[in-house]
DNA sequence: CGACAAGTTGATGTTACTCAAAAGTGGTGG
DNA sequence: CCACCACTTTTGAGTAACATCAACTTGTCG
């Protein structure tokens, strides 16, 4: 599987990304970075979060991909977001939280504690508000992507918002990013079958919008790609 | 269209919704009360909010029925998430917040200003915390309801959202509670066209399950109901 | 090398969409 | 009270998109 191990350069870019939704004083920077020196690592395919649970406290994902995941009685599955390198994990402003989903990594994740939203500062504070709003724009997204786009535009939806997710936190470059997600996973996410998204896949590369390799993704014609899928920019939002 | 006038009776249960999430103290009640003394009234088909302008702060629904919604270029449509009765709309905690969908009335709304959630008390903030928690639920369960979910499942399982969040605020009886949406916006809410909701209602009127006139839904054999969509309910969350 | 997961392909089936028109409903004004 | 209008619901016939089933291939890692 790719990525999975965090190294020094990637872990700063990551404690930056909050930073990006306030201006943190130094002591919030040094409380973040104490906090990055615990980390905990879990395996691809574990559960990180378990539905119904107890929430403990937030967490950040330091590297590695993670995704919520509703499982359905007969083994259905359906991906409801996606947490990639520099989200929050598990804040919750209310008394003994429960966790309305469970979290599963979808390649090995590095995880670090985050300060509990009670006891943060103002600036922390406005940074965890402005990062919940984007997370549930992104909720806002993968509905209208299932609910109202076809195979095509909903994969290009997904990479569009995949790559400037990764792009944010500085992950993505002029020559793609990782897509560290099996077909099967983009069909869990999309509300496909595996077989579908395979040729969906194929139909994007055949008609010269996508390079797919080796976990690596790049697209192409961006801005004929935009037009497939109505996609807006999350600009309002972010830094 | 059904439902739409606010009665003083009505209100009462929509001014103790947020009691139920969490014990507000005298002067607290005051206040919501005092704010109810000045609602708002929104027509049907109208604008609540518009995507991408500055939230003012937080309203509470007192009576009528919205939509989050999300409309695309070429004109499809969908809703992202109802608001009924005794729900929050607006309770943003970052500074300077964007709305990042519109609100639409779907029947006349009235609405009345709610405390913004810096200047409440604790019980207050639990109840807003809980409050955004259930509606998180609520998009986590219309993901997977899109994605996973074939038209007779999701038209149930939306049903059964719908009667346990009216339920909640007094207005779902044994006898059934008001669905005042067309089909058409139903369809804007399960990804269908109208057509298909049509002929998806008719399915379940002739098996036995669904009672739906004038307004007014019933449901019947709830049992074999909830297998159909494998219903859980948000008990964990709510009162 | 062998085993297992991931990706690919073809044939066929089913669900839901599209287009088009008719029938029902409620509100409005003459 | 009726005629009219707009909107909603209903029905039918044909079609497109996606699912299903079942191989087969490729890649990866021990």
């Amino acid at each position: 599987m790719t990525s999975g191990r965090p190294s020094p350069v990637y872990r700063a870019r990551v404690a930056s990304r909050l930073s990006q939704f306030a201006p943190l004083d130094a002591g919030e920077l040094r409380a973040l970075a104490a906090a990055e020196a615990s980390p905990r690592t879990v395996a691809a395919h574990r559960e990180i979060i378990e539905e119904g649970q107890p929430v403990t406290g937030p967490s950040i994902v330091l590297s590695g991909w993670a995704a919520r995941c509703r499982i359905f009685a007969d083994g259905r599955r359906q991906i409801l977001g996606l947490l990639l390198p520099g989200d929050l994990i598990g804040v919750c402003r209310q008394n003994n939280p429960i966790a309305a989903t469970g979290v599963i990594a979808l390649t090995e994740v590095v995880l670090c504690p985050a300060p509990h939203p009670d006891s943060v500062d103002a600036p922390l504070a406005e940074a965890y508000a402005r990062s919940g709003a984007l997370e549930e724009y992104f909720l806002f997204r993968q509905i209208a992507r299932l609910g109202r786009l076809n195979a095509r535009e909903r994969m290009v939806d997904l990479l569009l918002e995949i790559r400037d997710r990764l792009a944010a936190v500085g992950l993505a470059s002029v020559d793609g990013f990782p897509l560290a997600m099996t077909q099967e996973m983009l069909a869990d996410s999309l509300g496909l079958t595996s077989v579908h998204v395979n040729r969906t896949l194929q139909m994007l590369r055949r008609d010269g919008f996508l390079d797919l390799r080796a976990g690596v993704a790049r697209l192409k014609n961006l801005d004929r790609l935009a037009k497939l899928s109505d996609h807006r920019t999350a600009t309002v939002f972010g830094a």
